[in-house]
Order: C-alpha cells, then sequence, then structure tokens
DNA sequence: TTGAATCCTGAGTAATAAACTGTGGATTCA
DNA sequence: TGAATCCACAGTTTATTACTCAGGATTCAA
C-alpha cells in the first residue's frame, strides 16, 4: 500500500512549478538540481504529466515544462492518478474495471476495497496544488524546509 | 498503491473464520479448499495473525485456527495491518517514524501523505468483520459469491 | 548557421519486493 | 503409532520499481 517514488516525486515537482506559475516554463535541469531526482527520471514524470494534460511542454532552450491550469484548478487526485496510474488498492475496484470482477468471486471483500478507494479518491481530489501553497505558507516552524531555503 | 495478496487474501480467511465463529477451530487445508491458497502461504498469512493476537491457534489433529474475539470485536484494521505491516503511503509518514522524516525536506507533500493516511485508517478501523457478515447477508443478488455457494 | 539547451521516445538494466514453495520439526488426537 | 495439524524459517521464482541510456527533434541566440 505504498505509493511509488513517481507519485511522491511527481508531486513535488509539480508543487514546484505551482510555486513558480506565471514565472515562465521551469527546465528539468532546474527541478533536478533542486529536489536531487535525475533529468531522465523526471522526463519519464513528465511525460505522463503532459499526456493526462496536467502540464504544457515549451521545447529548445529557454523551454522547460509549467502547469496548463491555475494551481488552483490543478488537483492532486489527477497528478497522483496521473503518475500512479489508479488509486484503487485492488484490480478488483478499479474505476472502469470494476465490471470485470463484480460479483463473481469476492463481493465481501471487494466493499471494503471500495470503501477505501473512495475515502482516498475523496482526498486527494479535495486538495489542489493552491491548497499545497497555503498551507507551506503557514508553516513558520518548518525552517529546514527544502524549497523555502532555496526559492524564498 | 495496490495491497498485496497477504492482505486480500487474509482478509477474504478472516472473514471466512468470522462466519465459522463459535464452530470450533477451522484448519488451513479447509480454506486452502475454499479459496485456493495454498497452505503453506495460508501457514505464513496466519503466523502474522496469531502473532498479533487476531487468531489463536489449536495444534494437532483436529486443530485448525479461530478468531480470538468475536466478530464484532475483530477489526478490518487491525487485521490488514498485521498482514500488510502499515498502511501509510509513504515512510515518512508511518505511525511512531514520523519524527525521523517529520519537517526535513518534504513538509508540503507530507501533508498531503498524512491526510491519506488518517482516512484509511478511518475507514478500516469503522469496520468489523461483523460489518461484513451483514453486508454479505444483504446481498440477495450475488448468486456467485464463493462462499455462499459452499457454505450456505 | 551552428551549437547549446531543452523536450521526447523507447528500450534496457539493476535492485527490490512480492508471491509463493519446500523442508523439517513439534504437537495432538484417535 | 500415525495422521493431521500448526510452526519456523529458508529458498526460489516472478513481477515490479526505479531508474539509466542512447538517440532524436525542436528552439533560441550568438
Amino acid at each position: 500500500m505504498k505509493l511509488s517514488t513517481k507519485g511522491r516525486y511527481g508531486l513535488r515537482a509539480m508543487f514546484y512549478l505551482a510555486l513558480k506559475y506565471g514565472e515562465g516554463p521551469v527546465p528539468l535541469s532546474e527541478i533536478s538540481d533542486e529536489q536531487g531526482i535525475s533529468i531522465s527520471y523526471l522526463e519519464q514524470l513528465f511525460s505522463s504529466l503532459r499526456k493526462k494534460g496536467l502540464v504544457v511542454s515549451i521545447r529548445g532552450a529557454n523551454g522547460g515544462y509549467k502547469l496548463s491550469k491555475s494551481p488552483e484548478d490543478t488537483i492532486v487526485g489527477d497528478i497522483l492518478r496521473a503518475l500512479e496510474g489508479t488509486l484503487a488498492p485492488t484490480d478488483c475496484v478499479v474505476d472502469g474495471e470494476e465490471e470485470k470482477y463484480s460479483y463473481n468471486d469476492h463481493c465481501v471483500t471487494q466493499h471494503v476495497w471500495r470503501k477505501i478507494r473512495d475515502s482516498i479518491t475523496r482526498v486527494v481530489d479535495s486538495i489542489s496544488l493552491d491548497d499545497m501553497i497555503r498551507d507551506y505558507n503557514n508553516m513558520n516552524n518548518c525552517s529546514s524546509c527544502m524549497i523555502e531555503n532555496k526559492i524564498k
């Protein structure tokens, strides 16, 4: 039940883009330096994010990525789904594939998985990058925050 | 973000024990036949469940396992934690280890992980095996339910 | 026009974790 | 005594994760 590095790195990177929203494209080299993730790996993550329409890319020198929508309209759930594929705790409650499984073997436990899935969905779809920025600005005592040190 | 087979098989097996609550110990061979899981693998799962006090074992011929508490007092969250280790979506929000990580690198995303963790915890700790039995008894139209076919 | 900085694609690889299997032993019942 | 069970732990196979790598396309700016 762990998120992969894709989800973890990816959300962090997207938060970074949110902080830079309105300032032109951010190259992956910058995120790489900032967060200690290789450019190659970031390319993989941003490929997924772009295909889901969460970021737009600008190629060439001075290019990079930026959010396709405002931080307010960019939802954590969409980011995580783009990177992790699905947030369902089992295959039998993946949206759109439920029929394949439903009411065959494991009806009873399926109820449980569905409740877990729904609660996760509810949480992640209720948080925008803007919410995260607000939280972040309220962290007075968070003196060692990486991003704070380098950006502010 | 997927549950492993341990959690999935284990909850199913525990539900089975709940259906048989009060009828004496159930041998793993029976669960194995019932659910198509090898005895060896079940032994591994029940070892964890026993160590967490969720089941008691009776050795020897006519032995087996039974719930250590009533279905009503046996909580899905405890079962899943016994089998999966923790339900935290990242290491940085595992209960009791949070200090190791807290307020260093990733404060902002940590908020998100914590909310996910809490929502999962809330759901799984609100469901008992007895709740599952009640749900199960209300599934009239679930004609192909494995357990139903074989037990009822 | 060239070269550096970027994105883009897809394949390849190494490490880790998951999902079992197998062996041998201890206990209990009949 | 022997069959049925639990028990412990090591081993093995398979799948997934977490990357790396190579080469190409685009764009800017000197």
